[in-house]
RNA sequence: GGCGGAGUGGCCGAGUGGUUUAGGCAAGGGCCUGCAAAGCCCUGCACGCGGGUUCGAUUCCCGCCUCCGCCUCCA
């Protein structure tokens, strides 16, 4: 079975077939680094993320560019009110991001391109626009013309002529419609040169010119949050038609974070913040909340299934640890065909972790049956699939979190395994009470002590 | 006004015209255990409301209600 995907433009899902053979291109909306990023923000990132992955394991060779992009209004408003320069404001917040995608497992893009590094590019668009009677300059701004583009609103099934109303303000514009591609010099702004003047870009030009700079003249998928459907999308591909780049072959959106059911947004002051969420549940833990429902389903923010799902990728890390505590690290094996079929349906992750889940359960049998055999093809199986899902347990990335290997923990190593020789003699006399008493000041401790078939293991309590 | 999404068992969250079911969390019963924990097995018969189509609809069609999103910045 192929991927299919659901693509925003033809509002069905369609057979993947990548325009270069053994190879896919992507295009992310990253973020606008205005702020500090939320739970919301990260969910793209993530989708894509296993997007990716999926398509690397099914043996294709991805180019993954998630832009940055670094000059807008309301980069500029907020690092004046905060009295610091843009270029700085900006900079902080892109740290920020790259920081909160690092914790919560995403591979690195194959590039981040900001915008204020393209602006040759955006150039050199506006001129093709231009030339093609497609834009016009007026009083040092650029605009497109959305009357000069036909098949303007097909991407998000907007008729042009029912739009309330286009971007505010812009002087010498003609349409109401149009939108900027260049905004005239404004006091204070900080400028870059063109031949209509000087100016910085508007909102929709830099995708268009780093999409095709970085992954040619047409590629294969552009994604984004499903908030960036109209106008960011169907500028994107008005203006790169209209200069006769094919552009992206495949549409796909992500739904969002609510909160109380409302997307999450400064405005509405109903964030979480990844790193707030990142203080009571590991990286990893994160990521299941967020990559386990469809990308395309909205997912309404609860503690309690948040907590969900802590204890359920827990379950599946245990099942992980106790193949590799007893019967030595189990290899990266083959998914299961479910979860194949799964992931090949639209990216159906809730099937796929369900597959997870199947295979975790028989491992667990396996294990109850000395069946070492089964035991650890399912860890094998357990571990590439959560491997696609960026999820893996014994990941380096979730190892570390897990339990170090510095001198604090050979010391706690130490200390524990002598109580728990004291506890198994007693335990060997029959000398339960003593035992308990030992098992309960190691929990007392933060430690806890579970008996199993091959003896006791011990785990930290968790926070 | 235009365009779009959603309402599923205690909770989260998939999915499908019916005969056996997502999956997880929580709960109850059992097995295992000195006890506990973990694990395994079993149990729950849900699908916003009203019509229609059908032998049969949660799934298709029509209407309604409620909620949310985009059309200004937004993952």
């Amino acid at each position: 079975m192929t991927l299919r995907l659901f693509d925003t433009a033809t509002r069905k899902q369609r057979d993947f077939v990548p325009l270069r053979a053994g190879a896919a291109s992507i295009y992310v909306c990253g973020a606008t680094v205005q702020g500090h990023p939320h739970i919301g923000h990260v969910r793209s990132g993530l989708n894509f993320d296993v997007l990716r992955r999926w398509l690397a394991h099914g043996g294709l060779d991805v180019t993954l560019v998630r832009n940055v992009t670094d000059i807008d209004d309301k980069i500029l408003a907020k690092a004046a009110e905060a009295g610091r320069p843009w270029w700085e404001w900006a900079a902080t917040h892109e740290r920020a991001f790259q920081a909160a995608y690092r914790a919560l497992g995403c591979l690195p893009p194959s590039i981040e391109p900001r915008a204020t590094g393209h602006v040759p590019q955006m150039i050199d668009l506006m001129q093709r626009l231009i030339d093609r009677g497609h834009a016009y300059a007026a009083e040092g701004n650029v605009y497109f013309s959305v009357a000069s583009d036909p098949e303007y609103g097909a991407l998000s099934g907007q008729k042009p002529d029912q739009v309330e109303q286009g971007e505010p303000d812009g002087a010498g514009k003609r349409d109401p419609r149009d939108f900027a591609l260049w905004k005239a010099a404004k006091p204070g702004e900080p400028t870059w040169n063109t031949p209509w003047g000087p100016g910085r870009p508007g909102w929709h030009l830099e995708c268009s010119a780093m999409a095709t700079y970085y992954l040619g003249s047409e590629f294969d998928i552009h994604g984004g949050g499903i908030d960036l459907v109209f106008p960011h999308h169907e500028n994107e591909r008005a203006q790169s038609h209209c200069a006769d780049d094919r552009f992206a072959r495949y549409w796909l959106h992500n739904s969002w974070v609510t909160m109380s059911g409302e997307k999450m947004s400064k405005s509405l002051g109903n964030t979480m913040s990844v790193e707030a969420v990142l203080r009571r549940v590991r990286g990893a833990e994160l990521r299941y909340y967020l990559v386990g429902p469809h990308y395309r389903s909205t997912i309404e923010y609860s503690e309690g299934a948040l907590q969900e799902a802590v204890s359920a990728y827990r379950r599946i890390e245990a099942f992980v640890h106790r193949v590799r505590e007893r019967l030595g690290t189990p290899e990266v094996g083959a998914v299961t065909p479910e979860f194949a079929a799964a992931l090949d349906d639209d990216l159906g992750t809730p099937g796929a972790l369900a597959a997870v889940h199947t295979a975790v359960r028989e491992g667990n049998a396996a294990l109850d049956g000395a069946d070492k055999e089964t035991a650890l093809q399912a860890a094998g199986a357990v571990r590439a699939m959560t491997g696609v899902l960026g999820l893996d347990p014994l990941d380096p990335q979730w190892m570390a979190a897990d339990r170090g290997a510095d001198a604090v923990s050979a010391a706690l190593t130490a200390l524990v395994e002598d109580l728990l020789e004291q506890r198994a003699a007693a335990r060997s006399r029959r000398d339960f009470a003593t035992a308990d008493e030992l098992r309960n000041r190691l929990a007392a401790a933060g430690v806890v002590v579970e008996d199993g078939p091959d003896g006791p293991t011990w785990s930290l309590k968790d926070v």
